[in-house]
DNA sequence: TACTAATTATAAGAATATGTATAGTAGGCC
DNA sequence: GGCCTACTATACATATTCTTATAATTAGTA
């Protein structure tokens, strides 16, 4: 018989993923099922795909040589499914945001519940991840990013600027005295990021010379770098918005100009009719202009 | 849940047929399953596909913009089997052969049926057309043609040169006399092609000045032209191997330099390592040096 | 009008695929 | 060594899907 399209997808899966039991759960099958498609795949081809051990599944050099245009294949469905997607008009179903760890971990939740108690038949998804996530592949169905995105075939609108300020806990600023000049700035407990060197780019543009060794702290994590500003551990950058939900946290420098991020809201142009992305977009470009401190968990 | 990729390939094969009768018959499944992968596909996606009605399934608007990308992933697909097959080493299975009327239906039967009995897991199928069958869409593993095919990624081989003449029966000749120069052919009943222009060019280049209308008998099915040869209708022209084979069909004009044909041999690049293939790309390409007379029908 | 031929739709038994539960295997770790 | 964990393999009951058979619909045609 022919062979399924279904198995190539699960061939991938398990590719991609390596194991059986994590392709599984990322394809909504059982592992005997996905053992199963992997089986009969390799039957109808005449060849093994993989060496099973107990580290998982390995590809073979067969195997291997059909990955790339597996790969292919996931990247037309997408594309099926999104034109499909973007042809839909229900107000039911699911909508997948991707946006970073603050908006995602912090403002979010708050904001989409909001959302989701007036429109219980539309569930909404969260991508968290302060990497691109890549609308072509449907990873989600709107992307909120703090720069323009440059994908092609993308739609994007800028929602508003984030004002940004340098912060530190009051417990912080009681052990140390609080700075009265960017030179001031160089006696004290920056926190900054790690690999990423936006933040780093930022204060060199208020007329900071700093390298990675500047910061004591260190992280990639937003998160992190927050609950180090609210535990006093030094100064770092803030949304300021986002400072006024935590009255212990204060501005330091607050005449100093820091430059704003910008916040992007992006669909894929396929998908920019659908009804229900259309209404988690108006939205969300609504209440992300409005003050943060209404939805800060 | 997850929509099915076997469903878009269903519906692609509705959308192209038109009916799911006949998508069933070449899908290999039964009419009542094609209508449920349908009627699934459409509660997916959440809207129509198709208007039912006793003329066969019509598209809707929005069913026929997702045509495209369904065709871009029966190509995706196609890829995927192709490079498998690439990968594949086993004897038995199924080979697919394309090639034009006379050589797929007066040819190849004779021909092959050597080759099964040495090879009996190999099973072979011959798609007889006039049309470029798509090797890139895996219509065929293996095209025969009389021109040296251009499509890009395939490799091919030219097998031989085949020499033409022009014949009559002799019951044609015996009621009229035998052409003794190519003016006198002005005076015959010449058997040629009805859309296809490559017979008339060939006419032209042995100095003969023909229009459409110059053939009292036309018809674009080349084995109809033979037919007519052998049923005494006129004067036609006739790969030489072959008409051997009936000894009251006679060469006219054989000193006049008629320009022969190419046999070219083509499969895809990602398949040539393919035993199978190989096995029957040899046999073809030494058995098509070979004289015909001894497989023709 | 009645018949034919081509279609889609429906019902029910047969075949197939799936999920649950469990076994088997082997590396990591105390 | 013994235990834990992450993985694949297997057995069997369940659910789903497919096929067969039949009905219903409708345009074309004698």
């Amino acid at each position: 018989m022919q062979l399924s399209w279904d198995h190539i997808r699960t061939f991938h899966a398990v590719a991609h993923h390596g194991s059986m039991l994590v392709a599984s759960r990322h394809l909504g099958l059982t592992q005997p099922t996905v053992g199963r498609h992997i089986d009969l795949l390799e039957e109808a081809l005449g060849f093994k795909l993989f060496t099973r051990g107990r580290e998982g599944m390995r590809l073979t050099n067969k195997g291997s040589d059909l990955v790339a245009t597996a790969n292919e294949m996931l990247g037309t469905a997408a594309d099926f499914e999104r034109v499909a997607s973007g042809l839909e008009e229900r107000i039911e179903g699911t909508i997948r945001l991707s946006a970073n760890e603050i908006l995602g971990g912090l403002l979010l939740p708050g904001l989409v519940a909001e959302f989701m108690a007036e429109h219980p038949m539309i569930e909404i998804e969260i991508d968290v991840s302060n990497e691109v996530t890549n609308l072509l592949r449907r990873d989600a169905d709107i992307a909120i990013r703090m720069f323009r995105p440059t994908q092609s075939d993308l739609v994007a609108r800028k929602i508003t600027d984030v004002p940004l300020g340098l912060f530190a806990h009051r417990s912080y600023l009681a052990r140390h005295s609080a700075p009265q000049s960017v030179d001031d700035l160089n006696e004290h407990v920056l926190l900054g990021q790690d690999r990423n060197p936006s933040l780093l780019n930022a204060y060199n543009a208020l007329g900071m010379l700093l390298t990675p060794n500047s910061f004591q702290f260190r992280t990639d994590n937003n998160i992190a770098t927050i609950s180090a500003i609210r535990a006093g551990i030094g100064i770092g950058p803030l949304h300021i918005g986002m400072a006024e939900k935590w009255p212990d946290v204060v501005q330091v420098l607050p005449k100093l100009p820091v430059p704003s991020l910008e916040i992007w809201l992006a669909c894929h142009a396929d998908v920019r009719h659908n009804k229900r992305i259309r209404m988690v977009m108006d939205f969300l470009a609504l209440r992300l202009r409005s003050p943060y401190k209404h939805y800060l968990a």
